[in-house]
RNA sequence: GCCCCCAUCGUCUAGUGGACCAGGACACGGCCCUUUCAAGGCCUAAACUGGGGUUCGAAUCCCCAUGGGGGCACCA
């Protein structure tokens, strides 16, 4: 066989079989079994003529009998190949529609003449688009492990991608379910699916377009719902999130997550110590520390005094101190967030500070000024 | 090399002979809203691979070319 195989490729000829056992006659095959043999099973397809095959989305695939090899069916150790195995499978079980992936075509013919030989009814074959890598460059693969283009559902998971978002993302590459709304749920899926909906030709996989969908699914989450599951996350990151104080949170960083993963950024500062800013950090550009820093006590002061500790009682004196000061609303509120939360982007500012509590947020304002006047 | 499949904006797609100077979504750019970042709203730009046919009429049908993909194992 190897020097067939050699000679084969020297004539630029499609490795197949030779067909050296192809005639054997029942007894002269029993005879050898008998006498202790290895062999295989091929199976014996016609010298000549054509197959004709039909693939529900691309209509009747006719192919030469000549170009389709005399396959191994069942392997020396006896057992049967995917090609039998499958068929048998199939039949065995009743289906009545196979869909598989695209791969399969090449050896479509042979399956279809395995189940005509069995005098079987043919079921109906569908093959779907494969998904091509995010440069187009070949087909992502579930075995390329090695590669860093390939993925797995579940590390999408840990990466903190809803399944939800996963299965219309997935869904919509190489199909369609009529426009109206793309983000579908299983039933939503299972209502419009229909084959003729389905692409033939490749897809190429588009993960801006899961960042999207993850987060429109993401916006579509109760707060209870989403609340719980972000706690995993949270505990991934070290962070032991108390459910009630993360329920209140919640709602502030809901419009900002692309992944689940997104909340610890966000909502890290509610349960973790932040850290001083320094004096460049709390001074916004066009301002002196020493402006920064008059700003700075004034709204301390407002704070400290104000009534309630809530949104409703904060902004509206706050917002009027940035118009005696001179400031527009943004440079002030800054330079407040940047004291209180640490960071230059936060979620929205007074929120924020009604969660963190009126003792917590003076005392991240007196650090502040600390700082400022050393500066 | 051989066999098979596919071909609309950058990407995923709608479109099955006239309703298409081609619609939607993502991404991109702009505007609005706005305490940051988002979210949200509005708008712009962007495609029928090429060439032959068929037809009164082609994105839609046929052929060729080109391009892309898949397969050619005693894997699945």
């Amino acid at each position: 066989m190897k020097t067939v195989r050699e000679q084969q490729q020297k004539a630029k000829a499609p490795p197949r079989y030779d067909g050296t056992c192809r005639e054997l006659s029942r007894e002269e095959s029993d005879r050898r079994v008998a006498a202790g043999e290895p062999f295989v099973i091929r199976f014996k397809t016609p010298k000549d003529g054509s197959t004709t095959i039909r693939d529900e989305l691309r209509g009747d695939i006719t192919v030469e009998n000549t170009t389709i090899d005399d396959y191994i069916i069942v392997k020396t150790d006896g057992l049967a190949l995917y090609h039998l195995a499958a068929m048998v499978d199939d039949h065995e079980m009743g289906i009545t529609h196979v869909l598989r992936g695209s791969e399969w075509l090449g050896t479509f013919p042979l399956h279809a003449l395995i189940i005509r030989a069995f005098g079987w009814p043919e079921p109906k074959w569908c093959h779907l688009s494969v998904f091509l890598k995010p440069t187009g460059k070949g087909k992502m693969s579930k075995r390329d492990v090695t590669s860093e283009q390939s993925i797995y559902a579940l590390e999408l998971r840990e990466m903190g991608y809803l399944p939800e978002a996963i299965n219309s993302w997935t869904a919509l590459m190489g199909a369609s379910f009529g426009a109206e709304e793309e983000l579908l749920d299983l039933a939503g899926m299972t209502e419009r699916f229909k084959i003729a909906n389905l692409n033939p030709s490749p897809a190429r996989v588009n993960f801006e377009k899961l960042d999207d969908f993850n987060g429109k699914w993401i916006r579509r989450l109760d707060i209870t719902d989403l609340s719980g599951r972000l706690l995993p996350f949270f505990a991934k990151a070290g962070i032991q999130a108390d459910p009630a104080l993360l329920q209140r949170i919640v709602p502030l960083i809901q419009p900002r997550l692309v992944t689940l993963d997104d909340a610890v950024d966000f909502a890290g500062l509610f349960f973790r110590e932040v850290p001083a800013s320094p004096a460049e950090a709390l001074t916004p550009k066009g301002l002196t520390a020493a402006q920064a820093l008059g700003a700075l006590e004034a709204a301390h002061a407002l704070i400290r005094a104000s009534e309630g500790f809530t949104t409703e009682a904060l902004e509206p004196p706050l917002r009027a101190l940035a118009e005696t000061l001179g400031l527009k609303p943004g440079q002030l509120f800054g330079i407040i967030r940047q004291a209180v939360t640490g960071q230059p982007v936060s979620p929205p500012l007074f929120e924020s500070m009604e969660i963190i509590g009126r003792e917590v947020v003076v005392e991240r304002l007196e650090r502040a000024e600390a700082t400022l006047r050393g500066a």
